[in-house]
RNA sequence: GGCCCUAUCGUCUAAGGGUUAGGACACGGCCCUCUCAAGGCCGCGAUACGGGUUCGAAUCCCGUUGGGGCUACCA
């Protein structure tokens, strides 16, 4: 009773002094959760959902909890679930309660702390455990409890059987929209008596379970980033709760698993805000506590619609397979909606735990722009040490079309060192500088036409003549031997340098030419300066 | 159509009645330099419009317009 006490004054305090910012620290258990619809894939705006929820569940101390709603057979997609698994923990959202893979999916690697052991097994998904003590966490097994609590609102009158067929609903919905009425069920089957109802039962009619909306009332939500929405209750349709094949709509499983899962705080995004009156009503049904609610901004398209497939990837996955990195799709998504009031743009996830609260989440949509996600991409990437560098390049490497091809590890430490600020991306390495895995296969034309002159085969000749002469040469005495080439020719450093750099790697720009030259070594370099010689012709 | 949300540079955003409207990405220029980058400096660039309230409005209120979402036995 007193945490009942407790929790409701908190919440009015929150509401109505926004400015008063986080600074709430004596609270009930924070509970959230993310509960996505495996439909496929992990959408970047479900990710920014989950990952609004993690911080704030972090930030405050509480349980972050995943649910997969899957009450649409029709949409059922094979290993959608085990996929969204696997994205939350690259993405590095460790959830406490929920299904996770079993055998803990490398959870260890990703440093989850979320034990499998003790974990229910569950019975629709193979190989998936659930961890918690709300469960199961997985609505499509979840189905008794929707029965139950559908006959406690039947009881009630809240909730009335309706058997009207499909057709008249369509003619219903027809003529309403001809008279530009409002299109809402009649609550034609509101009417039927008790025997009908049990007739109707008996004949095995289909039949679905509707929410019993009350005309002439005000439906009130607050809302954290919104503040209060007030809802007219004539224009609220009698929402279905159970459909025809058993199994409970979105709104009627929501509200029902929210409340026994204690959830505290929805946090999910805008479009649901229409239909938040009719989980209020439910709520109000049931007579119980109504968790905070807060609607996140949408991600758009650049032009502005919700942001969809075909305008580009929506996919987690897509990013990650393009090798982004989860450190800046995660600071990335985080910055969309929501700033700390700084001028830092680039987090850490500890950073982003530490500094975020949900009074300082946006109202306007945002456009999902990749140039400065590949920007953040840029600056995470350079924070990566050697060795993660290396790992990352090997792995990549082994993919390439270098896979038979054996590089020491010196060697790609040297690559990578001469690399970092060229590239936002691993796989820049082997794009942009493949010269480092094999020979130039052409001499790029702009640069041959600029740098490369009649004169040009004799002054390298010149050239080999003094790294000839070198033994292991360091970086300065190529540089050394350069100058003293040019010298004798009596000519400019910079025509030996751009012509070598041309020669040895085909490009006109890169990493600088004695890096480079070391780098390949004295042998590597001759041999390319010399078939450059041969191939080149002006 | 109805209901709801929303509106600051191209994009992400700061500014909670008094600021030359700040930062970041992108873009342009300069410096550095053997190239390409990186880095440094500089620049371009916004309060949708109209009414109020106020000594004073990006900020509060109303309206208009624009944008978006929802309007299913999908979530």
């Amino acid at each position: 009773m007193r945490g009942f006490f407790v929790f409701h004054t908190l919440k009015s305090i929150t509401m109505t002094f926004r400015s008063w910012k986080g600074r709430m620290s004596i609270s009930p258990t924070i509970r959230v959760r993310f509960a996505p619809s495996p439909t496929g894939y992990l959408h970047v705006g479900g990710l920014r959902t989950a990952l609004y929820n993690y911080l704030f569940a972090r930030k405050n101390n509480g349980t972050f909890v995943l649910r997969i709603e899957d009450t649409d057979r029709t949409r059922y997609v094979e290993g959608a679930v085990e996929n969204l698994l696997k994205t939350l923990v690259w993405a590095g959202l460790e959830y406490d309660e929920g299904p996770v893979q079993d055998a803990g999916y490398k959870m260890q690697d990703s440093g989850f702390r979320l034990q499998v052991s003790g974990g229910r097994v569950s019975s629709n998904y193979q190989g998936v455990v659930e961890v918690g003590e709300y469960g199961p966490y997985i609505q499509s097994e979840r189905l008794e409890i929707y029965k139950e609590h559908i006959h406690q609102l039947i009881e009630k009158k809240k909730a009335y059987y309706c058997f009207c067929t499909q057709e008249r609903l369509e003619q219903l919905r027809e003529a309403q929209q001809k008279e530009k009425l409002q299109t809402k069920y009649d609550k034609h089957c509101l009417n039927l008596s008790q025997s009908e109802i049990e007739e109707n039962l008996e004949a095995k009619i289909p039949y679905v379970v509707r929410l019993n909306v009350e005309g002439n009332q005000t439906v009130v939500t607050d809302d954290v980033i919104r503040g209060r929405v007030e809802f007219d209750s004539n224009l609220i349709d009698d929402q279905v709760l159970v459909k025809s094949d058993g199994y409970p709509t979105y709104h009627f499983a929501n509200v029902v698993d929210d409340h026994l899962m204690k959830i505290t705080h929805v946090i999910r995004g805008e479009e649901w805000l229409p239909s938040t009156p009719k989980h209020a009503l439910l709520y109000d049904a049931f007579e119980w506590e109504k968790p905070v609610f807060a609607h996140l901004p949408l991600l758009l398209n650049p032009d502005k619609s919700k942001l969809s497939k075909r305008q580009g990837d929506v996919a987690v996955e897509d990013y990650r397979s393009k090798g982004f990195l989860n450190e800046a799709l995660v600071n990335f998504v985080a910055l969309l909606g929501w700033n700390p009031g700084t001028e830092q743009e680039l987090f850490s996830m500890e950073e982003l735990v530490q500094q975020f609260s949900l009074e300082r989440v946006h109202q306007a949509g945002a456009v999902f722009n990749l140039e400065k996600l590949n920007w953040l991409n840029f600056e995470h990437l350079r924070k990566k040490s050697d060795s993660e560098v290396l790992q990352m390049l090997k792995e990549q490497l082994a993919e390439s079309r270098f896979k038979n091809k054996q590089f020491s590890d010196e060697y790609l430490l040297q690559v990578i060192e001469a690399m970092r600020p060229r590239m936002s991306f691993v796989k820049d390495i082997i794009e942009q500088s493949s010269y480092f895995f094999e020979l130039p296969a052409s001499y790029e034309e702009e640069g041959v036409k600029k740098r490369w002159k009649e004169e040009t085969p004799s002054q390298l000749n010149r050239l080999i003549e003094e790294f000839s002469s070198l033994v292991n040469p360091t970086k300065e005495q190529y540089e050394q031997a350069l100058h003293k080439a040019a010298e004798s020719l009596g000519i400019g450093n910079g025509k030996l340098i751009h012509a070598v750099r041309l020669a040895v790697s085909g490009v006109s720009g890169g990493p600088g030419l004695y890096d480079m030259l070391f780098i390949l070594g004295r042998e590597e370099v001759i041999r390319r300066i010399e078939t450059a010689i041969e191939k080149i012709k002006v």
